[in-house]
This record gives C-alpha cells, structure tokens and sequence, in this order.
DNA sequence: GAATATAGTTGGTAGTACCACTTAAATCAA
DNA sequence: TTGATTTAAGTGGTACTACCAACTATATTC
C-alpha cells in the first residue's frame, strides 16, 4: 500500500506512476475512513454492513432481494442481517403486495432515529479528518472526487471487474 | 449516505456544508475502493484483513502485537489470521531473537510474490475509475488526500474517537 | 527472588458471508 | 390450462472474522 518510484514519468507515458499515486492515496483514505466508520458501528454494536444497510433504507423501502443488490451480497446473507435488525427493532418486514413471494424492508421509527443520530454522528467524527484542509481545499478535493465519481455504481464497478478478467491475469494460485 | 443539501453556505459560517459535502464524498469513494479491494481479494480467497495484512508486511517484520497495532485488531485475531496464512504458505513466523516470547512474522518468497502481483492487480482494477481523470486532476486530487491524510494514522483516528466523546453524544439505545 | 507486566495462544461466542438446497409463488409454454 | 421453469426468500452447513477471558512462558520491577 506504500509506493515508492520516481515521482516524474518518462516523457509521453500516459503518467502510470501519477495514477499509483493516487490509488496509494485512495486506499490509505478509505481504510482511515472505514476504520472510523468501523468503530463507531462497534460501539454501537452495528457491523459496517449494518451502518450501510441503514443507509441505504435511510431513504428508501426495498424487496430483499433488492436490498441484496444494493449491498452486493448474497440474498441469504441478507436474510440473516435483517434478522439480526429486526430482532433489535431497527427495521420491520412487511409482505409485498404486489407479490405475494415477496418481502419488503423499511426501517422502523426507532430505527428510522438512529439512522439519522448514526449519520450526524459519523460526520462529526470524520471532521477531524476533513477539518485540516482549507475550506478552498474542501471544496477543491470534494469537487474531484465527485467528478471521479461520476457514473460509479457499485453495479457497474463490479461489472467491469468481471468482464475485465481479473482471474486471466490474476495472482495465480499459492496457497491451498 | 447520501446529502441533499443547499450547496452554498451562510455568509461567514464555518462551511459545515462544505464540510458534509467532502464527508459524502469520502464515504462514497471509499465504499467503491472497498469493495474493488474486497473483491479481488475473494478472487482469490483472501479477505480485505488479509490483504490488508499482507500490504503492511510487504516492507516491514513485525512482531505478532506490532502488527495487531497496524491493523488495529486485538492480537487473538491476529493469531488466527497468521494462522491462516501461514497454512497456505504466505508468511512465516520465526521466533524474535531479543525476545524469546515474541514471535515475528514475515512475508515468504511465495507470499511476496503474491503482494507484488495482488499490487498490481489492484492498480489495474481501480484505474478505470482514476483514470477518468486528467493527468492534471489525478496529481491535484492525490496533493489534496494527502494533505489531508498528513499525519493521519489509525491509531490517532482511533485515539480522537476515543477521547472526543463518542459515546457521550452517541446513538442512545434502541435495541437490546 | 517474588510480584507484576507483557507476548502470544487457546477456547468460547456472535456475527458475516458463502453455497447448496428447499418451499412457495409467479411466469412461460404447449 | 395444466405443466415446466424461473424467481423470492429462507435453512442448514461451513469457514472466517473479531472479540473477551483465561492461560503459559518470558521479562521487568521492586
């Protein structure tokens, strides 16, 4: 996750070093980030699955299988995660009308509270991180990021993955 | 984990949108990095720990509690974790020489080549999201991680989350 | 040299995540 | 319209992650 190699490229190369650069400084961020994310799930005894499965029916009410999606986990992993929820009276299932196969998943209101004391929370706690920057420089890397971002789904991240034989040119195999 | 607020701020306020602004943005990268590490990872049957792992002891040899500080995890954990890769012939433990009950541990040739090629795989899979970029943008964006990052470490994340209060201010409890 | 602390491991528990399989409902086809 | 296939959700089983409490062996301190 260090790298190191001279930071000038050779002279019309597409800046291959640059771009290790970046991804050095991406991933150091996002495991700070999930670290903090991490730790303020496990004082209140939620997982970082559970953070994001709140998150995400923060704002909307989905089929599991939807909800599986979203997550990008299998549908019987999410059947136990929701269980798990439910037992704590963070969320409810209710059938789906229109199929009677079905299930529907909303937070309840006790749920629906600490997703938003849970996301006032987590952005307190990041700021000590984000608070170093100059407000110029905030708005500088927000707005890089999210130009970066743009049309990133996780859908479409795990797409290109895919396709893009990760396993052709993989690591081979070492262990058992 | 998703804001939807007015994007400008109060005239001489303290840019607390801004500040959300960058929040979201960081989360939403970093749960797209996440999942590009964690899958390539179980390409090739190694968690985001072990990978992880696996990073921090490419140019280091620590001692079973020193890299217990380096992922942040309690040392049981980690024994298992050595445990499970040292089976598949990754690292090794050698006994430390100034201290008979300390044990280090230590990529082996097989598990250095592994990182290597795992490193380069990941660069590969996560440029086609840095490399939508310009060149100009990918050194800015990286400037500014840094910057931020500077002096960052988990243990003194972890020593804010500690001492600022968290569960003073927390969640409050819903469920058991 | 005895009390205490530290390094690592073991055992136990809960949660995460997968796969293979089952059941019920919905859709498709002959 | 019945019969085959697909889809939604859940079960059971396994391996791994991560914690805590307890333990052994070595170090440090008094």
């Amino acid at each position: 996750m260090a790298a190191s190699h001279p930071s000038s490229h050779p002279s019309g190369g597409p800046s291959v070093g640059d771009q290790r650069d970046l991804i050095d400084a991406l991933a150091r961020t996002s495991f700070v980030t999930m670290a903090v994310l991490s730790k303020i799930g496990a004082e209140h005894d939620l997982s970082l699955t559970q953070l994001r499965m709140l998150g995400i029916l923060r704002d909307r009410r989905l089929k599991m299988s939807e909800l599986a999606d979203y997550l990008g986990l299998d549908k019987s992993t999410v059947s136990g995660l929701v269980d798990r929820a439910e037992r704590r009276g963070l969320l409810q299932r209710t059938p789906n009308l229109a199929d009677r196969r079905a299930v529907d998943v909303q937070l309840s209101p006790d749920g629906m509270e600490f997703a938003e004391r849970g996301a006032a929370l987590i952005a307190r706690s990041l700021s000590p991180m984000t608070s170093s920057l100059t407000p110029a420089d905030t708005r500088r890397l927000t707005a890089l990021l999210e130009r970066m971002l743009a049309g990133e789904t996780l859908l479409r991240v795990f797409e290109r993955l895919d396709h893009l034989g990760v396993d052709g040119s993989g690591l081979g195999q070492v262990g058992a």
